[in-house]
DNA sequence: GAAGTGGCGTACCGTACGGTACGGTTCGTT
DNA sequence: AACGAACCGTACCGTACGGTACGCCACTTC
């Protein structure tokens, strides 16, 4: 299945990362500017390398997404020794490279760029995205969240409710507005409260699911 | 400022309601296929009728999405005699019926194609979405909650805080996933668990905000 | 140094679509 | 009945863009 390729770093040429980088510039600038001209022009490359090397278009956007949303690295999180302290330090991490995540200007481009997509019935990016975005996440968090069930830190009937409380405590409603282009929430103003932010959700995170003997 | 424009039904006539609903039917079916020729011919109208009336591509969409997001309508909650019972009661519906617009194919179809004009340095449409379906929400559920502090059943140090709380809480990942068309989270699937999500989360916000003298 | 290969730049083609123009029809007004 | 406004259907134009073809250069290989 198509979303079971690894892509590392082998899998494209320096000069056809270049070639990605350069397409991924121009998404980030303008939603629709990823035009074959436009890319073969920025990258100093031909339109008929494009096609040999990417195919179509289609080919080319799905490359260029693939390849930076496997970039998205997961902090790791060391669950040999969990103690309450770990795993508040561990809720907190995992929120603070969520919410860093999100507000980057990448990750808004990859993510509208994939709704787009799927808006015409192809959902390939939006797998794409999906699986290297939030699942990527829930991958990581919820052996955690077993884990520290399991040592009584944590009390859950569901890790998947846990997994999916802890982003929406995290994310409210910071991406959907950042993806509509609000005015009133600009990224370094987000950033500025990212710490605070990270904080408070992992507190409300632990209020709601930690065992009592923890204060 | 645009913003501010009331969009009620005399705003449209009859037949130019009609034409808005051909639009919306054919952006529902598939996102790109708002062409003015599929319009009017949906619409069974002339292409010249529709730049008469919406001026160009970009204002038939804005007058689609705008007309279309203002039918949202948010629930009249009786904020007179606040108890902890009508509080969760009011705090369930807001939940239900912003799970319940989300989930809807409209809602994903309007937040889809908001996202893709915003991803164009136009942001009209992210704001016209954001207006009538965030912020709409934000303005009901403020007053309630500065109430139910007032009358000792929350404690927050900040309103805006708490909103967003709830917003993620009742969200969490959904609409996100829908948005990008995650194949594992139907429609129907999600409607089937709204009643146990919706109780869940008010649970869990009044577990968050609650006094403690509340059960 | 001849031959082959990969890739750049440009020119080109076909199509889809935004936008305009115009003839014909219906319908309301006088 | 005559007029005019509104509007439908269709034909048309210009452009932007996806995709292809080709000429030329640089660099490797024998």
């Amino acid at each position: 299945m198509a979303l079971a390729i690894k892509v590392n770093e082998e899998t494209f040429t320096p000069r056809q990362q270049a070639v990605l980088t350069a397409a991924l510039d121009l998404l980030v600038e303008n939603g629709d500017g990823l035009t074959m001209t436009a890319v073969a022009r920025r990258a100093s490359c031909s339109k008929e390398t494009l096609y040999k090397w990417f195919g179509d278009r289609d080919g080319l956007l799905t490359a260029t997404v693939q390849w930076q949303a496997a970039k998205v690295r997961m902090p790791f999180v060391d669950r040999s020794h969990l103690n309450i302290k770990a795993l508040r330090a561990s809720l907190e991490q995992f929120a603070r490279d969520l919410l860093t995540t999100i507000v980057g200007e990448v990750s808004i481009t990859l993510n509208r760029t994939a709704i787009t997509h799927a808006a015409q019935e192809k959902d390939d990016l939006g797998n794409i995205v999906l699986e290297n975005g939030p699942m990527a996440i829930r991958r990581r968090l919820k052996p955690i969240l077993e884990a520290a069930r399991d040592a009584r830190l944590l009390r859950f009937p569901n890790s998947e409710e846990a997994y999916r409380t802890f982003f929406g405590l995290v994310v409210r409603d910071v991406q959907i507005r950042l993806l509509l282009g609000d005015k009133g929430l600009t990224q370094s103003n987000v950033e500025a409260n990212i710490e605070s932010d990270v904080k408070a959700a992992a507190d409300q995170f632990l209020t709601l699911y930690g065992v009592k003997a923890n204060s």
